[in-house]
DNA sequence: GCACGTACATACAGGCTTGACTGTTTGTTC
DNA sequence: GAACAAACAGTCAAGCCTGTATGTACGTGC
């Protein structure tokens, strides 16, 4: 039936493996959520052996963290991807942001919403989540400042993929907390980029007196 | 030594049992978050016996619950008195959003946010969660009505209390997310709220093309 | 003071999870 | 093609967690 019948190499074997528990692991925590993933669970859906799963895996933790790069990156991947394949004329920062609530509104985001809160109380999980987290952001930093440099020079504008990441966050989390409207909360926010200057010199104006 | 030596009545005893329950499913929820905190170890926490807890709250699920109720409704009792309690010349809506800040920069908001997080896969869980979020967020949506009368017939203003939730909601997490700095968002959020007018002004004018 | 119900205490059983351990297959190297 | 290492398979034991069940103490109404 699967017509490649030439043996496959040690590292593809390994690839694939891997491939197979980290995607697991990752819509695990989005279907069940932190507290219910298990690597028994796992295993049963990447459909490998928990042999398998420990040669690769050896502990919980480690299956854990190498998820979070995983989602982490393809998220950073796949926003780079999409702003850089939008027509020139449409890389606007509203494209921008509507792209960022794009990811921040996909159940990968819910998966890292889940390994973000967990590392909360996980010494090991937070030093990575943060590391990541701010590898990711930076990466959406240097894009903006590569097509945004005048907006990118300003102190307040500097900070504004930051803010932009906060509100997204909050958003997307207000869907299941009751509060806010997550629509409402982005078209606020891609009204704010385009009146940066304005909110800039109030920051000033307060900050001096 | 306790100088109380009357016999507490059925009430009285009911009340401070659960209150002890309650609390320590609070402070467990802060400093072991959700997936490690079990009904072992808030019995453990609480000082009470197993069969206390078993007594008041049948089911794991019935002590979250109430934690839930009760911790909301903490945060939300205490908003409304430290607000009304400020001089009247200090109502101002960024003192407002001060005041929420320090709410959602609380320990009791990090169990919140453990609770609004694993509600997403666990349905019993969220219709309290999401039911209690709203009510929390209607009660401080009634004193911005009252005390801000004039921003709250805006079609923006009315919504903006909810804008204010996801974004310092996502300020809270992005203290240990690794993006973004939860002062920036919180100064830029305070900013925002002076220029109210010209964000509704945008905002209309962006949706009517 | 007696009967009753609420509040509480302790022990137990079943299920699940994790990490460890032993054995087997597959690819690679010389 | 033989030796070696990596990849994989399946089982086991210890620990924890939850819910239950049975027995005891305390407060309340008559």
């Amino acid at each position: 039936m699967s017509g490649d019948q030439r043996p496959r190499t040690q590292a593809e074997r390994s690839a694939e493996t891997q491939a197979l528990l980290l995607d697991a692991t990752i819509i695990s925590l989005v279907e069940l959520g932190y507290a219910r993933t298990s690597t028994t669970e796992i295993v049963r859906r990447a459909g490998v052996s928990r042999g398998a799963q420990v040669h690769h895996y050896p502990t919980k933790a480690d299956l854990v963290v190498a998820a979070v790069e995983r989602v982490f990156g393809q998220q950073e991947q796949q926003f780079a991807e999409r702003f850089r394949s939008l027509p020139p004329g449409e890389r606007t920062v509203e494209r921008a942001i509507e792209l960022l609530w794009s990811i921040f509104d996909s159940p990968a985001f819910q998966a890292i919403l889940e390994l973000v809160v967990a590392s909360r109380t996980d010494e090991q999980l937070r030093v990575v989540v943060q590391a990541v987290g701010a590898r990711f952001e930076q990466s959406v930093a240097d894009l903006y400042a590569e097509f945004f440099p005048d907006l990118a020079r300003t102190p307040v504008g500097s900070g504004l993929v930051g803010f932009a990441f906060a509100v997204l966050s909050g958003a997307a989390m207000s869907d299941y907390a009751g509060f806010g409207d997550p629509r409402v909360t982005v078209d606020l926010l891609k009204a704010l980029t385009g009146i940066v200057d304005p909110v800039l010199e109030a920051l000033n104006d307060e900050r001096h007196d």
